[in-house]
DNA sequence: CCGAATATACGACTATTTTCGTATTGCGTA
DNA sequence: TACGCAATACGAAAATAGTCGTATATTCGG
């Protein structure tokens, strides 16, 4: 019954939720702000782009003052678990495991990290 | 030198490349029957988007025959690792740990797998 | 009260991706 | 050989994404 299946941000949806989720609340300048420290783009270019995401349900905005406050309508963790799930179907024939190796031989984790899924990796061997 | 930076599959490339990925070789007509089982696509859709991820390198063909067999051009684990850079990236604020953790907790994996990641993470803590 | 700064709305333009119709050519077989 | 099926080539429409200019409204400092 939930939407979970339509959620389809796009590149620069997913900049902007992920601004909203970092930050809760924030004004279209302050997402734009955050957005323009890796990316040239224009004020009015964020904007629009976060109007089209309030008509498609993405984030709410609270719109009773002159300046908007956004908010994210979608959750972070059902959101990154959606994607997630469809790469792991799509790209690694259903086997997380398989992307779970990729992303740990592809990418450096500090021994602290290593430790923190070694604890998990142990509580889930207990199940 | 490589290209790895360029290698940016759309959504429907990437479906042919995980068919050729598992044929190894296929004519247009094979790929298409394959996608076609999922999805309502005509067959010059394919033919199409077979020639222009073609053009772009995606894709190698044979064509001293009048039906042409395609293969993929592009390595299946580098296109992997490449789309899991963007997704810990775009999603998960740039931490591998982060993904890693979502994707093994709300996936199952056998005991086995827990073993194999097990042993790769003892070997990343060795260095 | 006025002007500068700042906000939203909105339309239009560009680029990219996806889709398919149509033309043409090769091949097998009745 | 001629017909029909199957294959490629190609152009262009349709759909989606991203970009920004400009109009207009609001606020605030002086």
């Amino acid at each position: 019954m939930s939407n979970t299946k339509t959620i389809k941000p796009t590149e620069s949806e997913l900049e902007i939720l992920q601004t909203l989720w970092s930050k809760g609340m924030a004004t279209v300048r302050e997402v734009h702000e955050e957005l323009a420290r890796t990316k040239d783009v224009g004020y009015t270019t964020t904007l629009k782009l976060m109007q089209i995401m309030h008509e498609k349900g993405l984030v709410k905005r609270d719109d009773s003052m002159r300046t908007h406050i956004y908010q994210a309508a979608v959750n972070k963790e059902k959101t990154q678990k959606h994607l997630l799930s469809k790469m792991i179907d799509n790209l690694f024939g259903g086997s997380p495991t398989q992307l779970v190796i990729q992303a740990l031989g592809e990418h450096k984790a500090s021994p602290e990290e290593i430790e923190k899924i070694q604890a998990l990796l142990d509580n889930l061997k207990k199940q």
